[in-house]
DNA sequence: GTGCAGTGTTGACAGCGTCAACCTCGGGAG
DNA sequence: CTCCCGAGGTTGACGCTGTCAACACTGCAC
């Protein structure tokens, strides 16, 4: 493993034990082995550590995304398992979720960020094809269709992490939320 | 104005031209006239000035909402109405819309904060039901149909500011969006 | 063999949040 | 009237941070 992944993986699990502002070019190089300016060799600065953890957790999701896709399930349900997909990704590694989604000034720095983003919000788009092709959702425009799920999803993630949605007591969960969404969009 | 009122007017000046960032305790204190450490002596930590601006808008933003209820509109352009002025509001004044709807770890940390926003939510619950008992929205629970609603609207600001939904080259807008999302389920 | 580019190290700097100690001054208790 | 005391403000210090500069090693090109 080179010292660059080593940074990498440090900077990931630093973000998930101590949240974002736990993840300091020198905790990082320290939990890499290395000293504490090592970091400057392989990222500019502290930004685009970060920004190299979000690359790499976008590429994974839209490889789930295209593995979701080429299931055997109906449109429908390969739709709302790849939001399941980031739903569960949003509460197994919430800061890691933040980085990737809630970080405009990151992407705005990072350009390739917002292109491996752009490729993850295609894979989404093409699930939403296949359900306009299915008759499961209208006809109206995709890139409209899929943002507005997306956008859903994504600000019911953050209700939930505010403390705003509670899963217990009963009340319905981001997945019944969306489950709910769609169906009252394919009426 | 007390010198409390100055720090926390100095603080919201600060958030809206250099982002969260800039606003350093030190900075804050400077630009209200006092010294470096004076706010300690009204706030507990940099935390708790954040959580002030927010709270401050968050009322502003209930206030609003009663007073689109108020006015004499049709129950859908109301909710449309109200649905606009937050998304002006994250247009105008980015980075505090950031820090009201955008940090669940300061939530966390402050209450207050976490009822003013509350508050705000029940503000549009309330225009959600207005739109169910004129028939423009269906039967669903009214916790979940605004849920959907704010979070679909954030999420799209979120894409907006990530520069994934360009407003300009005839993509349809967040208002477009919303609009259509409003359309979709009513029919 | 020599030089050079890549990688890592140490040391330094200013700026940050925060803490502790001190100052000042107005208003109530005696 | 005097005293004192607490709220609000100041200065100075601490450790931590991101970042920069200078130096050291290592392996490959020529």
């Amino acid at each position: 493993m080179t010292t660059r992944d080593a940074l990498i993986r440090a900077a990931a699990t630093l973000l998930d034990t101590g949240g974002e502002q736990a993840v300091t070019l020198r905790a990082v190089g320290h939990a890499a082995g290395v000293s504490h300016n090592a970091p400057y060799r392989h990222f500019r600065n502290r930004g685009a550590i970060l920004a190299a953890v979000a690359s790499a957790d976008l590429e994974t999701l839209s490889a789930t995304f295209a593995d979701i896709r080429g299931s055997a399930q109906a449109p429908r349900a390969r739709l709302l398992a790849a939001i399941g997909a980031l739903i569960a990704f949003s509460r197994e590694q919430p800061s890691r979720y933040r980085l990737v989604f809630g970080a405009p000034t990151l992407a705005r720095d990072h350009p390739d960020l917002q292109a491996r983003s752009a490729t993850c919000l295609a894979g989404i788009m093409a699930l939403v094809d296949d359900c306009k092709d299915a008759g499961t959702l209208p006809a109206a425009p995709t890139k409209s269709l899929a943002s507005l799920l997306l956008a859903a999803m994504h600000g019911l993630v953050l209700l939930e992490a505010q403390g705003q949605l509670r899963a217990d007591k009963g009340l319905p969960t981001i997945e019944d939320n969306m489950e709910l969404m769609v169906s009252l969009l394919a009426r």
